[in-house]
This record gives C-alpha cells, structure tokens and sequence, in this order.
DNA sequence: GTGGAAGCTGGAGTGCACTCCATGTCAAGT
DNA sequence: ACTTGACATGGAGTGCACTCCAGCTTCCAC
C-alpha cells in the first residue's frame, strides 16, 4: 500500500503562514504547535494538520488573542473531543470581542474623519 | 478683568481620559504632552487644552498608531497652522491603516465563525 | 493641626512576543 | 567532492509601552 503523506519545510510553512521559521520555533518551544515531526537528520518536518493549525493561530493572533490564551485553546483541542463545548465557548467569547474590537476602531474613525474635515476648513 | 481658566487636576485628567496617572507623566516625558501646568507647589494642572490634545492621543493610541508617529503629529501641531496639510495627509494615511485594520478582523471574524458552525456540526 | 490621600521625582522593572546570534550539522545541486 | 544554503540548538537581546517603587512633599477634610 502506497501512503502519501504530504509534509512541508520550514521554508515552505514561513511562505504559507507568514510566520518567521523563529517564531514557528518559538511556538513549538512553547507548545503552542505540538512537537513537529522530524526527518532523519533531525530537521523539521511540517503535517497538513500543523499547517491547519497554523492557519487558526494566525487568525486568533491577528484578532488579538494573547498567546496565553491560543494555549488554552491548544489545550482544548488535545485534550479530544468532549472539549468542543469549551472550544465553542472560547471562540465566542473571542468573536465578542472581534466585535468590540471592530466597533471601537470605527467610532475612532469617526474621530479622525471629523478631525480632517475640521482641518480641511482651514485651507 | 475675570479670567476664569479651567484646570483639571491630575485625578481629574485620569477619570476623563481613562488613562493613568503614570501614563500621563510618561507621556509628558517623552514628549507627547508639552510640559503640563503646575500650581505653586509643583503639582500638574492640566489644561483644557491639554485634556483635549489627550482625546485625540487616545483616538490615535487605540487605532494602533506607534507613540513615535504620535510624536511626528504632536511636532506638526506645535509648529503652527503651515503643517495643516501634512496633518491632513498623516491622518488619512492612520485612516487607511484604520480602515485596513478593520477589514481585516472582519475577514478573520469569518474565519471564526465558520469554525464555530464547523464545532457545532459535532453536538 | 493632624492623618490620610494625592502628588512629586528619578530610575528600575515588567510583560509580551518575538528576534537575533554563535556555532555547528545536513542537504543537494554541479 | 565541494560549496552553498537551509536548518539545528540554546540562550541572550530587543522594542514597545508602560508600570512600579522609594522616599519625599503637599493638600485638605475633620
């Protein structure tokens, strides 16, 4: 039987997730990618599944998530599957305040466009 | 002649603006606030002006702009209404930044969502 | 006039999230 | 075989924006 399993290099995973190879290293150290597999000579060897997960760590960081918190989560989803209540619990809490996030940044620009327009009056 | 000024004490400053006390002495150190107005025994008195320039540092501290770019506005403002076009062009270009930021966790808040929809497809 | 809160200064310390570095091994194209 | 680039490790360093502290002074309500 044939098993293809498709792995990625460092050089690959930095293109695909944008993270530097030190920050990919960063998180493994700790723990927030699970041990990454190795070849023979000890070098790194990316799954899908980190890559997926990658893709997940991206979003909560860009969203603001402290790192704190993606740990609980990675917590969370190692610990199987009874944890989807929490995890669902966790991300909503997170999208509220994505929401609030979103709501804060465009009453502030309000701000700033009333600013410009005052400034614009004196020209 | 009456000439009524209104000043507001350090606390006073703290409440309006939700920043510390700390906070402000920091900011005036390093320049972000001109130095502040002291009473007779060297205490802050802040001004009117001042806890008006502190709303406007609070708009641009909370859309993300780095206190260094604060610092290159704060300049324009000191030197005078000849930099109102520079004002103008720093601002709309914080507001595009402001604008991207938005979208951006917009995108990511879908990122979320579906993977809320995707755990509860599990209960 | 006294006690507790508020304020002062200069400088050290904190927390977060990386980021860089020295030194060494391994891979892979020519 | 050789060179060059990718990757490894452990640990130190960075940058930002505060935040805290010691030791002292001043304010103000009772």
């Amino acid at each position: 039987m044939l098993w293809v399993v498709s792995v990625y290099t460092p050089a690959e995973v930095v293109e695909e997730t944008g993270f530097t190879l030190d920050t990919l290293r960063y998180y493994e150290k700790i723990g927030l990618l699970e041990p990454v597999g190795r070849n023979s000579a000890g070098q790194r060897r990316f799954s899908e599944e980190d890559v997926g997960w990658l893709g997940m760590v991206r979003c909560l960081r860009d969203t603001g998530m402290p790192i704190a918190e993606m740990l609980r989560f990675a917590e969370l989803v190692r610990a199987g599957d009874h944890t989807i209540q929490d995890r669902i619990k966790l991300l909503e809490e997170h999208d509220r305040r994505v929401e609030g996030q979103i709501a804060n940044l465009a009453e502030r620009q309000r701000y700033i466009h009333n600013k410009i327009s005052y400034y614009r009056s004196f020209l």
